[in-house]
DNA sequence: ATCCTTGTTGATCGCACGATCAACAATGCT
DNA sequence: AGCATTGTTGATCGTGCGATCAACAAGGAT
Protein backbone atom coordinates (compact mmCIF):
# COMPACT_ATOMS: atom_id res chain seq x y z
CA UNK A 1 0.00 0.00 0.00
CA UNK A 2 3.02 2.76 -0.01
CA UNK A 3 1.35 5.22 -2.57
CA UNK A 4 4.55 6.95 -3.40
CA UNK A 5 6.60 6.77 -0.24
CA UNK A 6 10.61 7.81 -2.28
CA UNK A 7 12.76 8.94 0.53
CA UNK A 8 15.10 10.73 -1.64
CA UNK A 9 16.11 11.25 -5.21
CA UNK A 10 19.18 9.39 -6.54
CA UNK A 11 21.72 11.54 -7.09
CA UNK A 12 22.62 12.49 -10.70
CA UNK A 13 25.16 14.53 -12.91
CA UNK A 14 24.05 18.09 -13.43
CA UNK A 15 23.90 17.42 -16.89
CA UNK A 16 21.67 14.80 -16.88
CA UNK A 17 19.06 16.33 -14.01
CA UNK A 18 19.00 18.98 -16.26
CA UNK A 19 17.71 16.88 -19.15
CA UNK A 20 15.65 15.07 -17.08
CA UNK A 21 13.65 18.21 -16.12
CA UNK A 22 13.80 19.72 -19.53
CA UNK A 23 11.86 16.90 -20.54
CA UNK A 24 9.36 16.58 -17.64
CA UNK A 25 8.73 20.21 -18.66
CA UNK A 26 7.93 19.18 -22.07
CA UNK A 27 6.04 16.59 -21.05
CA UNK A 28 4.06 19.22 -19.21
CA UNK A 29 3.70 21.68 -21.94
CA UNK A 30 2.06 19.49 -24.42
CA UNK A 31 -0.13 17.81 -21.94
CA UNK A 32 -1.34 20.72 -19.97
CA UNK A 33 0.13 24.01 -22.00
CA UNK A 34 2.07 26.64 -20.70
CA UNK A 35 0.21 27.59 -17.72
CA UNK A 36 0.83 24.42 -16.29
CA UNK A 37 4.70 25.15 -16.03
CA UNK A 38 5.19 25.37 -12.35
CA UNK A 39 7.97 24.94 -10.16
CA UNK A 40 6.11 22.05 -8.37
CA UNK A 41 4.79 20.64 -11.34
CA UNK A 42 7.58 20.15 -12.78
CA UNK A 43 9.50 19.00 -9.48
CA UNK A 44 6.52 16.32 -9.01
CA UNK A 45 6.97 14.64 -12.35
CA UNK A 46 10.70 14.62 -12.14
CA UNK A 47 10.46 13.14 -8.68
CA UNK A 48 12.65 16.07 -7.10
CA UNK A 49 11.95 18.80 -4.94
CA UNK A 50 10.66 21.98 -5.94
CA UNK A 51 13.82 23.67 -5.09
CA UNK A 52 15.56 21.18 -7.28
CA UNK A 53 13.90 22.44 -10.44
CA UNK A 54 14.36 25.98 -9.30
CA UNK A 55 18.11 25.39 -8.92
CA UNK A 56 18.85 24.19 -12.13
CA UNK A 57 16.76 27.57 -14.13
CA UNK A 58 17.52 31.06 -13.65
CA UNK A 59 13.78 31.75 -13.77
CA UNK A 60 10.17 30.32 -14.72
CA UNK A 61 10.36 32.70 -17.25
CA UNK A 62 13.04 31.10 -19.02
CA UNK A 63 11.97 28.08 -18.17
CA UNK A 64 8.52 28.45 -20.56
CA UNK A 65 10.26 29.92 -23.25
CA UNK A 66 12.89 27.18 -23.45
CA UNK A 67 10.14 24.81 -23.26
CA UNK A 68 8.14 26.35 -26.16
CA UNK A 69 11.32 26.83 -28.30
CA UNK A 70 12.58 23.22 -27.88
CA UNK A 71 8.86 21.64 -28.74
CA UNK A 72 8.18 24.56 -31.75
CA UNK A 73 11.67 24.06 -33.41
CA UNK A 74 11.66 20.05 -33.21
CA UNK A 75 7.94 20.27 -35.15
CA UNK A 76 9.55 22.65 -37.81
CA UNK A 77 12.95 20.97 -38.61
CA UNK A 78 10.41 17.55 -38.77
CA UNK A 79 8.30 19.13 -41.53
CA UNK A 80 10.99 20.75 -42.98
CA UNK A 81 12.53 17.48 -43.73
CA UNK A 82 9.47 16.14 -45.48
CA UNK A 83 9.34 18.47 -47.74
CA UNK A 84 13.26 17.74 -49.10
CA UNK A 85 11.97 14.32 -50.71
CA UNK A 86 9.59 16.52 -52.65
CA UNK A 87 10.26 16.29 -56.25
CA UNK A 88 8.68 20.26 -57.36
CA UNK A 89 7.98 23.62 -55.45
CA UNK A 90 4.09 22.99 -56.60
CA UNK A 91 4.68 19.40 -54.86
CA UNK A 92 6.56 21.24 -51.72
CA UNK A 93 3.78 23.90 -50.77
CA UNK A 94 1.21 21.09 -51.61
CA UNK A 95 2.65 18.91 -48.44
CA UNK A 96 2.96 21.82 -45.89
CA UNK A 97 -0.28 22.86 -46.56
CA UNK A 98 -1.24 19.31 -46.20
CA UNK A 99 0.56 18.10 -43.39
CA UNK A 100 -0.15 21.33 -41.65
CA UNK A 101 -3.42 20.81 -41.40
CA UNK A 102 -3.72 17.19 -40.68
CA UNK A 103 -4.56 17.62 -36.89
CA UNK A 104 -2.11 15.64 -35.95
CA UNK A 105 -0.06 18.44 -34.16
CA UNK A 106 -3.14 20.54 -32.49
CA UNK A 107 -0.56 20.03 -29.47
CA UNK A 108 1.77 22.28 -30.51
CA UNK A 109 -0.89 24.34 -32.01
CA UNK A 110 -2.16 24.74 -28.40
CA UNK A 111 0.95 26.03 -27.68
CA UNK A 112 1.47 28.33 -30.37
CA UNK A 113 -1.58 29.99 -29.36
CA UNK A 114 -0.68 30.18 -25.61
CA UNK A 115 2.57 31.85 -26.37
CA UNK A 116 0.95 34.69 -28.75
CA UNK A 117 -0.68 35.51 -25.44
CA UNK A 118 2.01 34.71 -22.39
CA UNK A 119 4.30 36.87 -24.78
CA UNK A 120 2.68 39.80 -23.66
CA UNK A 121 3.88 39.74 -20.34
CA UNK A 122 6.97 37.18 -20.92
CA UNK A 123 9.51 39.48 -22.45
CA UNK A 124 11.69 36.35 -22.99
CA UNK A 125 9.33 34.00 -24.51
CA UNK A 126 8.15 37.02 -27.15
CA UNK A 127 11.95 36.97 -28.30
CA UNK A 128 11.35 33.33 -29.07
CA UNK A 129 8.43 33.20 -30.24
CA UNK A 130 9.60 35.82 -33.07
CA UNK A 131 12.37 33.44 -33.50
CA UNK A 132 10.59 30.77 -34.30
CA UNK A 133 7.56 32.37 -36.41
CA UNK A 134 11.22 33.75 -38.28
CA UNK A 135 11.96 30.30 -38.83
CA UNK A 136 8.83 29.23 -39.98
CA UNK A 137 8.05 31.85 -42.80
CA UNK A 138 11.79 30.64 -44.02
CA UNK A 139 10.55 27.75 -44.60
CA UNK A 140 7.76 28.43 -46.78
CA UNK A 141 9.80 31.50 -48.53
CA UNK A 142 12.49 28.71 -49.57
CA UNK A 143 9.89 26.90 -51.26
CA UNK A 144 7.95 30.29 -52.81
CA UNK A 145 11.35 31.50 -54.17
CA UNK A 146 11.53 27.65 -55.75
CA UNK A 147 8.44 27.96 -57.26
CA UNK A 148 9.72 31.53 -58.98
CA UNK A 149 12.39 29.61 -60.14
CA UNK A 150 11.07 26.84 -61.97
CA UNK A 151 8.18 29.26 -63.72
CA UNK A 152 5.59 27.29 -61.31
CA UNK A 153 5.02 30.16 -59.29
CA UNK A 154 4.79 33.93 -60.02
CA UNK A 155 5.23 36.05 -56.78
CA UNK A 156 7.01 39.66 -56.50
CA UNK A 157 7.53 39.59 -53.06
CA UNK A 158 8.48 36.11 -51.95
CA UNK A 159 8.87 36.87 -47.86
CA UNK A 160 5.32 39.01 -47.71
CA UNK A 161 3.69 35.59 -49.39
CA UNK A 162 5.11 33.16 -47.07
CA UNK A 163 4.28 35.48 -43.82
CA UNK A 164 1.19 35.40 -45.15
CA UNK A 165 0.73 31.62 -45.67
CA UNK A 166 1.76 31.15 -42.54
CA UNK A 167 -0.57 33.46 -40.73
CA UNK A 168 -3.30 31.25 -42.54
CA UNK A 169 -2.16 28.41 -41.47
CA UNK A 170 -1.64 29.26 -37.84
CA UNK A 171 -5.44 30.35 -38.47
CA UNK A 172 -7.01 27.16 -39.29
CA UNK A 173 -5.23 25.17 -37.11
CA UNK A 174 -5.88 27.12 -34.29
CA UNK A 175 -9.55 27.12 -35.41
CA UNK A 176 -9.05 23.48 -35.54
CA UNK A 177 -8.25 23.62 -32.29
CA UNK A 178 -11.91 25.60 -30.64
CA UNK A 179 -13.87 23.94 -33.59
CA UNK A 180 -12.62 20.61 -34.68
CA UNK A 181 -15.97 19.58 -35.97
CA UNK A 182 -17.23 21.80 -39.07
CA UNK A 183 -15.09 21.68 -41.99
CA UNK A 184 -13.13 18.86 -43.29
CA UNK A 185 -11.20 18.95 -46.60
CA UNK A 186 -9.56 22.34 -45.44
CA UNK A 187 -6.22 21.06 -47.49
CA UNK A 188 -8.49 21.90 -50.68
CA UNK A 189 -9.57 25.39 -49.52
CA UNK A 190 -6.47 26.21 -48.87
CA UNK A 191 -4.50 24.94 -51.51
CA UNK A 192 -6.87 26.79 -54.01
CA UNK A 193 -5.86 29.95 -51.74
CA UNK A 194 -2.53 29.18 -51.87
CA UNK A 195 -2.75 28.87 -55.49
CA UNK A 196 -4.43 32.65 -56.11
CA UNK A 197 -1.43 34.13 -53.75
CA UNK A 198 1.70 32.54 -55.37
CA UNK A 199 -0.02 32.57 -59.21
CA UNK A 200 -0.10 29.21 -59.86
CA UNK A 201 -2.33 27.46 -62.03
CA UNK A 202 -5.46 26.37 -60.51
CA UNK A 203 -4.82 22.77 -59.63
CA UNK A 204 -1.51 22.59 -59.86
CA UNK A 205 -1.51 23.01 -56.03
CA UNK A 206 -3.03 19.28 -54.56
CA UNK A 207 -4.13 18.29 -51.94
CA UNK A 208 -2.84 14.79 -51.02
CA UNK A 209 -5.85 12.24 -50.89
CA UNK A 210 -7.50 11.48 -47.44
CA UNK A 211 -6.09 8.36 -47.46
CA UNK B 1 -1.65 64.77 -0.12
CA UNK B 2 -4.73 62.71 0.23
CA UNK B 3 -3.55 60.10 -1.94
CA UNK B 4 -7.05 58.33 -2.47
CA UNK B 5 -8.55 58.34 0.62
CA UNK B 6 -12.29 57.19 -0.73
CA UNK B 7 -13.87 56.82 2.41
CA UNK B 8 -17.03 54.91 1.42
CA UNK B 9 -18.26 54.58 -2.37
CA UNK B 10 -21.90 55.56 -2.83
CA UNK B 11 -24.72 53.44 -2.51
CA UNK B 12 -26.12 52.91 -5.99
CA UNK B 13 -28.84 50.51 -7.74
CA UNK B 14 -28.08 47.10 -8.33
CA UNK B 15 -28.68 47.52 -12.27
CA UNK B 16 -26.35 50.46 -12.32
CA UNK B 17 -23.59 48.83 -10.13
CA UNK B 18 -23.44 45.49 -12.57
CA UNK B 19 -23.31 48.00 -15.28
CA UNK B 20 -20.32 49.53 -13.72
CA UNK B 21 -18.75 46.47 -12.82
CA UNK B 22 -19.22 45.01 -17.07
CA UNK B 23 -17.70 48.32 -17.97
CA UNK B 24 -14.64 47.82 -15.77
CA UNK B 25 -14.20 44.65 -16.56
CA UNK B 26 -14.46 45.60 -20.37
CA UNK B 27 -11.98 48.20 -20.18
CA UNK B 28 -9.97 45.66 -18.09
CA UNK B 29 -9.97 43.01 -20.60
CA UNK B 30 -9.46 45.33 -23.35
CA UNK B 31 -6.20 47.28 -22.05
CA UNK B 32 -4.34 44.24 -19.87
CA UNK B 33 -6.34 40.79 -21.41
CA UNK B 34 -8.96 38.50 -19.52
CA UNK B 35 -6.20 37.26 -17.03
CA UNK B 36 -5.90 40.57 -15.69
CA UNK B 37 -9.49 40.14 -14.59
CA UNK B 38 -9.92 39.46 -11.69
CA UNK B 39 -12.06 40.69 -8.24
CA UNK B 40 -9.51 42.85 -6.72
CA UNK B 41 -8.98 44.65 -9.95
CA UNK B 42 -12.55 45.11 -11.34
CA UNK B 43 -12.92 46.49 -7.46
CA UNK B 44 -10.54 48.88 -7.82
CA UNK B 45 -11.48 50.13 -10.89
CA UNK B 46 -14.67 50.61 -9.69
CA UNK B 47 -13.75 51.96 -6.69
CA UNK B 48 -16.00 49.49 -4.77
CA UNK B 49 -14.44 46.74 -2.20
CA UNK B 50 -13.34 43.08 -3.76
CA UNK B 51 -16.27 41.85 -2.04
CA UNK B 52 -19.11 43.70 -3.82
CA UNK B 53 -17.62 42.63 -7.13
CA UNK B 54 -18.16 38.60 -6.09
CA UNK B 55 -21.32 39.84 -5.19
CA UNK B 56 -22.65 40.56 -8.32
CA UNK B 57 -21.00 37.61 -9.89
CA UNK B 58 -21.95 33.83 -9.58
CA UNK B 59 -18.02 33.25 -10.08
CA UNK B 60 -15.15 34.91 -12.39
CA UNK B 61 -15.66 32.58 -15.07
CA UNK B 62 -18.96 33.97 -15.60
CA UNK B 63 -17.96 37.87 -15.45
CA UNK B 64 -14.74 36.46 -17.73
CA UNK B 65 -16.84 34.99 -20.53
CA UNK B 66 -19.65 37.61 -20.35
CA UNK B 67 -17.17 39.98 -20.80
CA UNK B 68 -15.29 38.39 -23.74
CA UNK B 69 -18.75 37.81 -25.26
CA UNK B 70 -19.74 41.87 -24.92
CA UNK B 71 -16.88 42.66 -26.38
CA UNK B 72 -16.45 40.20 -29.26
CA UNK B 73 -19.93 40.80 -30.45
CA UNK B 74 -19.72 44.18 -30.25
CA UNK B 75 -16.97 44.20 -32.69
CA UNK B 76 -19.05 41.55 -34.83
CA UNK B 77 -22.04 43.92 -35.06
CA UNK B 78 -20.06 46.84 -36.06
CA UNK B 79 -18.36 45.34 -38.94
CA UNK B 80 -21.64 43.64 -39.99
CA UNK B 81 -23.29 47.52 -40.03
CA UNK B 82 -20.66 48.43 -42.37
CA UNK B 83 -21.38 45.83 -45.27
CA UNK B 84 -24.92 46.29 -45.52
CA UNK B 85 -23.53 49.90 -46.74
CA UNK B 86 -21.70 48.21 -49.83
CA UNK B 87 -23.31 47.64 -53.29
CA UNK B 88 -22.89 44.07 -54.25
CA UNK B 89 -20.77 40.45 -52.79
CA UNK B 90 -17.21 41.54 -53.77
CA UNK B 91 -17.34 45.04 -52.62
CA UNK B 92 -18.72 43.52 -49.30
CA UNK B 93 -15.96 41.07 -49.14
CA UNK B 94 -13.69 43.55 -49.75
CA UNK B 95 -14.53 45.72 -47.05
CA UNK B 96 -14.55 42.32 -44.70
CA UNK B 97 -10.93 41.72 -45.17
CA UNK B 98 -9.98 45.64 -45.92
CA UNK B 99 -11.38 46.30 -42.06
CA UNK B 100 -10.54 42.89 -40.20
CA UNK B 101 -6.97 43.31 -41.34
CA UNK B 102 -6.60 47.00 -40.71
CA UNK B 103 -5.01 46.77 -37.47
CA UNK B 104 -7.38 48.98 -35.70
CA UNK B 105 -8.59 45.90 -33.54
CA UNK B 106 -5.79 44.53 -32.36
CA UNK B 107 -7.18 44.59 -28.84
CA UNK B 108 -10.15 42.44 -29.80
CA UNK B 109 -7.71 40.38 -31.68
CA UNK B 110 -5.78 39.78 -28.61
CA UNK B 111 -8.50 38.95 -26.74
CA UNK B 112 -9.89 35.95 -29.12
CA UNK B 113 -6.36 34.56 -29.31
CA UNK B 114 -6.24 34.95 -25.12
CA UNK B 115 -10.12 33.51 -25.53
CA UNK B 116 -8.90 30.06 -27.23
CA UNK B 117 -6.27 28.99 -24.68
CA UNK B 118 -8.80 29.88 -21.10
CA UNK B 119 -11.17 28.02 -23.10
CA UNK B 120 -9.74 25.16 -22.49
CA UNK B 121 -9.66 25.55 -18.82
CA UNK B 122 -13.25 27.34 -18.87
CA UNK B 123 -15.95 25.89 -20.56
CA UNK B 124 -18.63 28.48 -19.78
CA UNK B 125 -15.79 31.14 -21.58
CA UNK B 126 -15.76 27.96 -24.43
CA UNK B 127 -18.90 27.76 -24.99
CA UNK B 128 -19.05 31.93 -25.61
CA UNK B 129 -16.25 30.82 -27.90
CA UNK B 130 -17.93 28.73 -30.40
CA UNK B 131 -20.96 30.83 -30.72
CA UNK B 132 -18.85 33.95 -31.25
CA UNK B 133 -16.98 32.15 -33.95
CA UNK B 134 -20.60 31.02 -35.20
CA UNK B 135 -21.60 34.38 -35.33
CA UNK B 136 -18.87 35.76 -37.45
CA UNK B 137 -19.01 33.04 -39.76
CA UNK B 138 -22.61 33.88 -40.49
CA UNK B 139 -21.38 36.68 -41.28
CA UNK B 140 -18.67 35.51 -43.95
CA UNK B 141 -21.46 32.92 -45.09
CA UNK B 142 -24.38 35.60 -45.84
CA UNK B 143 -21.52 37.41 -47.79
CA UNK B 144 -20.52 34.19 -49.89
CA UNK B 145 -24.07 33.02 -50.75
CA UNK B 146 -24.58 36.76 -51.74
CA UNK B 147 -22.19 36.44 -54.54
CA UNK B 148 -23.22 33.00 -55.68
CA UNK B 149 -26.50 34.40 -56.52
CA UNK B 150 -25.47 37.14 -58.21
CA UNK B 151 -23.14 34.49 -59.62
CA UNK B 152 -20.08 37.42 -58.95
CA UNK B 153 -18.44 33.80 -57.13
CA UNK B 154 -18.80 30.27 -57.68
CA UNK B 155 -18.47 28.15 -54.38
CA UNK B 156 -20.25 24.64 -53.72
CA UNK B 157 -20.01 24.28 -49.45
CA UNK B 158 -20.56 28.19 -48.50
CA UNK B 159 -20.35 27.21 -45.16
CA UNK B 160 -16.99 25.68 -45.33
CA UNK B 161 -15.36 28.58 -47.09
CA UNK B 162 -16.76 31.02 -44.85
CA UNK B 163 -15.15 28.93 -41.93
CA UNK B 164 -11.80 28.73 -43.97
CA UNK B 165 -11.81 32.99 -44.67
CA UNK B 166 -12.90 33.76 -41.31
CA UNK B 167 -9.97 31.57 -40.05
CA UNK B 168 -7.59 33.00 -42.43
CA UNK B 169 -8.67 36.29 -41.21
CA UNK B 170 -7.93 35.60 -37.35
CA UNK B 171 -4.60 33.75 -38.38
CA UNK B 172 -3.58 36.92 -39.67
CA UNK B 173 -4.24 39.47 -37.08
CA UNK B 174 -2.62 37.19 -34.64
CA UNK B 175 -0.06 37.05 -36.38
CA UNK B 176 -0.01 41.09 -36.64
CA UNK B 177 -0.36 40.83 -32.73
CA UNK B 178 2.85 39.07 -32.36
CA UNK B 179 4.63 40.81 -35.85
CA UNK B 180 3.56 43.93 -36.29
CA UNK B 181 5.99 44.85 -38.36
CA UNK B 182 6.74 42.84 -41.58
CA UNK B 183 4.13 42.76 -44.75
CA UNK B 184 2.20 46.40 -45.62
CA UNK B 185 -0.12 45.25 -48.31
CA UNK B 186 -1.73 41.96 -46.04
CA UNK B 187 -5.30 42.68 -47.45
CA UNK B 188 -4.17 42.46 -51.18
CA UNK B 189 -2.69 39.20 -50.52
CA UNK B 190 -5.96 37.91 -49.01
CA UNK B 191 -7.79 39.19 -51.26
CA UNK B 192 -6.01 37.23 -54.14
CA UNK B 193 -6.50 34.16 -51.99
CA UNK B 194 -9.74 34.59 -51.10
CA UNK B 195 -10.56 34.73 -55.23
CA UNK B 196 -8.80 31.96 -55.07
CA UNK B 197 -10.95 30.31 -52.89
CA UNK B 198 -14.60 31.83 -54.07
CA UNK B 199 -14.14 31.58 -57.23
CA UNK B 200 -13.98 35.21 -58.32
CA UNK B 201 -12.13 36.90 -61.44
CA UNK B 202 -8.76 37.91 -60.20
CA UNK B 203 -9.00 41.46 -59.70
CA UNK B 204 -12.77 41.85 -58.89
CA UNK B 205 -12.18 41.64 -54.99
CA UNK B 206 -9.95 45.20 -54.50
CA UNK B 207 -8.79 46.42 -51.59
CA UNK B 208 -9.46 49.40 -50.52
CA UNK B 209 -6.12 51.96 -51.56
CA UNK B 210 -4.39 52.59 -48.10
CA UNK B 211 -5.62 55.99 -47.61
C1' DA C 1 38.28 5.62 7.21
C1' DT C 2 37.96 10.45 6.75
C1' DC C 3 36.97 14.61 4.53
C1' DC C 4 35.15 17.70 1.10
C1' DT C 5 32.61 18.70 -2.81
C1' DT C 6 28.13 19.25 -4.43
C1' DG C 7 23.52 17.49 -5.64
C1' DT C 8 19.33 17.73 -2.97
C1' DT C 9 15.84 18.82 0.44
C1' DG C 10 11.89 21.13 2.40
C1' DA C 11 10.55 24.74 5.20
C1' DT C 12 9.70 29.45 4.63
C1' DC C 13 8.65 34.24 2.83
C1' DG C 14 5.74 37.39 0.36
C1' DC C 15 2.33 37.70 -2.78
C1' DA C 16 -2.07 37.15 -5.36
C1' DC C 17 -6.02 34.68 -6.26
C1' DG C 18 -11.48 33.29 -5.57
C1' DA C 19 -14.68 32.92 -2.30
C1' DT C 20 -17.31 33.75 1.97
C1' DC C 21 -19.83 36.25 5.47
C1' DA C 22 -20.78 38.83 9.74
C1' DA C 23 -20.92 43.53 10.52
C1' DC C 24 -21.94 48.07 8.99
C1' DA C 25 -24.39 52.15 7.09
C1' DA C 26 -27.19 54.58 3.76
C1' DT C 27 -31.73 55.00 2.10
C1' DG C 28 -36.60 55.11 2.04
C1' DC C 29 -40.79 53.81 4.17
C1' DT C 30 -44.05 54.28 7.93
C1' DA D 1 -38.20 59.70 14.78
C1' DG D 2 -37.83 55.06 14.32
C1' DC D 3 -37.21 51.05 11.65
C1' DA D 4 -36.55 47.60 8.08
C1' DT D 5 -34.31 46.94 3.78
C1' DT D 6 -30.33 46.23 1.35
C1' DG D 7 -26.07 47.92 -0.84
C1' DT D 8 -21.41 47.68 0.93
C1' DT D 9 -17.31 46.66 3.57
C1' DG D 10 -13.10 44.36 4.83
C1' DA D 11 -11.18 40.78 7.28
C1' DT D 12 -10.50 36.01 6.69
C1' DC D 13 -9.79 31.21 4.85
C1' DG D 14 -7.58 28.04 1.85
C1' DT D 15 -4.87 27.52 -2.16
C1' DG D 16 -1.05 28.01 -5.27
C1' DC D 17 2.65 30.56 -7.10
C1' DG D 18 8.12 31.92 -7.61
C1' DA D 19 11.92 32.38 -5.07
C1' DT D 20 15.36 31.66 -1.40
C1' DC D 21 18.56 29.28 1.59
C1' DA D 22 20.38 26.81 5.63
C1' DA D 23 20.82 22.13 6.41
C1' DC D 24 21.56 17.57 4.84
C1' DA D 25 23.66 13.45 2.58
C1' DA D 26 25.70 10.87 -1.24
C1' DG D 27 30.02 9.91 -3.57
C1' DG D 28 34.60 10.44 -4.89
C1' DA D 29 39.18 11.76 -3.51
C1' DT D 30 42.76 11.07 -0.39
Amino acid sequence: MSSTPQKRAVRKSPAERAAEITEAAREIALEAGLTALTLRNVAARVGVASGLVAHYQPNMDALVSNTFATIVAAETQEVAGLLSLQPGPSERLALLVDTLLDNSRLDVTAIWVEAWTLGRRNETLAASVREQMDAWQKVFQGVVEDGNATGAFNVSDAAAVAWQILGMVDGLNAQALVRWDGVNDRGTHLARAVEGMVGAAPGSVVAKPSG
